[in-house]
DNA sequence: GTGCTCGCTGTCGATCTTCATATCAAAACC
DNA sequence: GGTTTTGATATGAAGATCGACAGCGAGCAC
């Protein structure tokens, strides 16, 4: 004899609430349906759930157990319940995240793990890759969200690009580095030192090509590090003279726990943002508004931060 | 947002089993229901339970955890159907039993427990009284069955009445009584005893003035102690010298335990049954044929038992 | 690309819900 | 104690929803 779980909530909710009204009332249905639906119930079963013959509805032994079922199941629907609203409003599920590794790392990651601190219950899958694999993996629907280092013109036609921070570029070393100690900083003293770069396949090292050009100093570069991840290019700083380029906002977010720190040089930065780029109409998870919210919100605090921190180095220079 | 338990249980179902046509043929269901219900039931929460686009199926984070919740609720489901079919099959159940004192106690009560001890789940509930009362409750419906004895044609035209033992009387004394040791007792040796009397209002009162009247004793009787209960008669009777009159039935199930026998003097008997009064279509607890078949079995042994010891007594007479 | 399996959609019949109303048991009243 | 009132449940008929069958379309494998 299969049970309709269904008909046990309605009679847990019948004997908790006293009567058939009351319960009927409490379920959201008319009062025919609910006992319509017991009659039913009870002909399949072919054993009363309620004494005979009695006005206030009274339920039997057998009619008082199977309600205690029912209202353990029906705790149970309250449970999804509650589950599937975190999920619905973004406080809960998981998201796919893809993103070049030295801005995922450097800035996202610990984003992340702050909005985590706040909302426990996300989920995330973090995936490195440039411009290319990042849209790949997009269409594919292998993530939900890329964040990355765009041009305007570049956007693909079927997404959406959401700038979150300027792309603005500075030359790093380590705390305590000699450039940091003079006054004002020449080509040739920058000539001194050999440079870490990034990967070679990332939009970061052609900035790199580029400053190093802006600043006149592409003739005899020494690369002494070349690729890795922000970790390995940081840890390489920290413990050399070692110069290289990074965005402002990955130094920012790094130098007090990394030892880091930038030069007052100024160098020419690209056009690029910094950006969350997603499919058009991809359905997103709701998580994903959650957590594009969080970075925007602080992504526009450090943006801030950065731009007052620019012009104290360009009074002080 | 309200969560159908049925829906939860389908998705489990789809989940265990791999695939929704899988999970809608275990579910006695066809597939097109269990696919639309499923598109409904995402619809409404506007997270997809299914990763969209993979032919087998494959649930979501979300969709597995809700088929845990499902599976659960399918279990108290399932806990509910053994519930009822234990009652269904009268292993379960709440029953009201009411009849004569004496025979309820010494009879009745006894095999109840034994049945007890057999299938556990039964819940029995006693009342005490004579035919009036008893066919009073029985179509008040305060009480399911009752157990009296009576004669043919005073059942009820509204009642069934099922004999389980002849309606046989023997007198009863304690074991070791002087009378027991002769061996042909006069009815001289009789009236030296006085009497312990059943509730006056019994019908076994009235048999006891009956017996009396038979052996030709009745012009000057002792009533030493009248009324009370089982209990109370055969603890007067196990301490006194005192004789009664008891249902052979009762003395037979009792004799061992509460030290009384029978004396060898036959006295004419009524020709009442013991039997089983319970409404027409009275709609019984299925719980009742149980009780019933189980009383009626051991009172058919009970009866082959008095049957033969009274041959043996006879001959020996 | 081609076959195959599996899941989605259109249509009809069955079931369930609802509003209005009858019936009934318990309480209140005379 | 009998009758009326009241509060609560059952029932009837119309409308909405759900389920089954047939047919279509989409992923997966070879």
């Amino acid at each position: 004899m299969k049970i309709d779980s269904e008909h046990l909530e309605i009679l847990a909710m019948i004997v908790e609430r006293g009567g058939l009204t009351e319960g009927a009332e409490a379920l959201g249905k008319s009062q025919p349906s609910v006992s319509r639906t017991m009659a039913i119930f009870e002909k399949r079963l072919g054993v009363p759930l309620f004494e005979p013959g009695r006005r206030p509805l009274r339920p039997t032994d057998l009619g008082l157990e199977l309600a205690r079922i029912g209202q353990r199941i029906h705790n149970l629907s309250l449970e999804a319940s509650v589950l599937v609203d975190r999920v619905q409003s973004g406080r809960a599920g998981h998201l796919r995240i893809g993103g070049t590794p030295l801005f995922m790392d450097g800035v996202i990651t610990p984003l992340l793990a702050d909005l985590q601190e706040q909302v426990s219950g996300l989920q995330f899958e973090q995936a490195y890759g440039y411009f290319d694999s990042l849209a790949t993996r997009l269409r594919n629907k292998t993530i939900d969200m890329a964040v990355l280092p765009m041009h305007a013109r570049q956007i693909p036609i079927d997404m959406d690009f959401l700038p979150i921070l300027s792309g603005r570029n500075v030359i790093a070393c380590r705390q305590g580095h000699p450039l940091t100690r003079r006054g004002a900083i020449t080509l040739a003293d920058i000539a001194e030192f050999s440079w870490v770069s990034p990967p070679q396949d990332s939009p970061l090292f052609r900035d790199l090509k580029r400053v190093i050009q802006s600043i006149g100093a592409s003739e005899n570069v020494k690369f002494t590090f070349s690729g890795g991840t922000l970790a390995s290019i940081t840890s390489f700083l920290a413990r050399t003279n070692c110069l290289t380029v990074l965005p402002y906002s990955v130094v920012h977010m790094v130098r007090d726990a990394l030892r880091i720190t930038t030069l007052p040089v100024r160098v020419d930065h690209p056009e690029r943002q910094l950006g969350i780029l997603s499919l058009k109409g991809g359905d997103q998870p709701t998580a994903a508004q959650t957590v594009i919210d969080h970075i925007r919100s602080h992504c526009a605090a450090l943006e801030a931060r950065i731009e007052k921190e620019q012009q104290f180095a360009a009074l002080r220079a």
